[in-house]
DNA sequence: CGCCAGGGATCTT
DNA sequence: AAGATCCATGGC
């Protein structure tokens, strides 16, 4: 066990809608990354402390990977912050807030299962999928589960994913899984060409557009220029976010946007917010929910 | 009962 | 090529 004084706030950067496995007990959140459950310790509830990490069986300094402490954070939220106003204000009042790196197969599976669906219900199904397949883990007198290797993932019949509650969905995840097994996607592409290559490729799996394309890459492949635009985010640029990134603003957004309006509105806010637009986009999501009250 | 939820695939024009 | 429709499931 270690701690760090690294700027972090803990509760809002693992709850908030980007790592989806993860719970609190009493004083510490827990974590499932591969074969460890990882765990972090706050000595008070919130704000930027000093946090004890641990985690079981033991990971060397874990936290360094998991909460991206090589990214220069106030050198780019600082570039961000003169972006615009909206901006500037959120990032003060959410300081803190980090993008976290997942396992990509765990962070595949998890926006696949996001699609027109809420947070509770998300992370409720992606514990009955480790519950029933993952491995067994006693620690700190809890119980915990991994998330299913893919093998084991290739192994689950579709009932079975049914159900765990994925619904219309568990048939992105059983040709997805094919398409990893077959190597019918060349994850070291996706790992190491640029924005643009990663995500041709990465579109390739089933239940993967436009929108699931940028979550993954931002998450789990350090894609940081990624910009997932979701509903929340179509909400803020039709109100506010519209007229600062495209000036004379003649274009239609409606509540669903098309694979060519989402280009077009990616490109730009990319071109606004520069190669950390994902952190932006991190703000922004965190800012709408928590104004609109939305239960994490 | 209808509506919504970190959308995407498929069918229709 | 763009637009409309359908998709399981649970909370409210």
């Amino acid at each position: 066990m270690n701690t760090s004084k690294i700027s972090i706030n803990i509760n809002s950067t693992i709850n908030s809608g980007q790592y989806f496995l993860w719970e609190k007990i009493n004083n510490s959140w827990y974590g499932i990354y591969e074969d460890s459950i990882l765990k972090i310790t706050s000595p008070k509830d919130n704000g930027n402390v000093t946090y004890e990490y641990d985690s079981f069986p033991e990971i060397e300094n874990w936290q360094h990977d998991v909460f991206r402490f090589e990214d220069k954070y106030d050198d780019i939220i600082n570039e961000i912050s003169k972006k615009d106003k909206i901006i500037e204000n959120i990032i003060k009042e959410y300081s803190g807030l980090r993008i976290m790196r997942q396992k990509p197969l765990q962070c595949i599976i998890s926006f696949l299962c996001s699609s027109n669906n809420n947070i509770p219900r998300i992370r409720l199904i992606l514990r009955n999928l480790s519950r029933k397949f993952g491995k067994k883990i006693e620690w700190n007198n809890n119980t915990f589960y991994t998330f299913p290797t893919l093998k084991m993932l290739s192994n689950i019949s579709q009932a079975e994913l049914l159900q765990c509650g994925f619904g219309y969905r568990a048939e992105y995840v059983r040709k997805t899984v094919k398409s990893i097994v077959d190597q019918e996607i060349d994850m070291n592409l996706v790992r190491n060409s640029d924005y643009a290559k990663s995500k041709q490729e990465i579109l390739k799996l089933s239940g993967v557009g436009e929108k699931i394309a940028d979550c993954i890459l931002l998450f789990s492949f350090d894609k940081m220029e990624a910009f997932p635009i979701d509903t929340w985010i179509i909400k803020l640029f039709q109100k506010k976010l519209g007229h600062i990134i495209i000036s004379d603003l003649d274009l239609k957004i409606n509540d669903k946007i098309n694979p060519n309006q989402y280009k077009l509105v990616s490109k730009k806010i990319r071109e606004h917010y520069g190669k950390y637009s994902g952190y932006a986009q991190q703000f922004l999501y965190y800012s709408i929910r928590e104004e609109n009250r939305r239960r994490w």
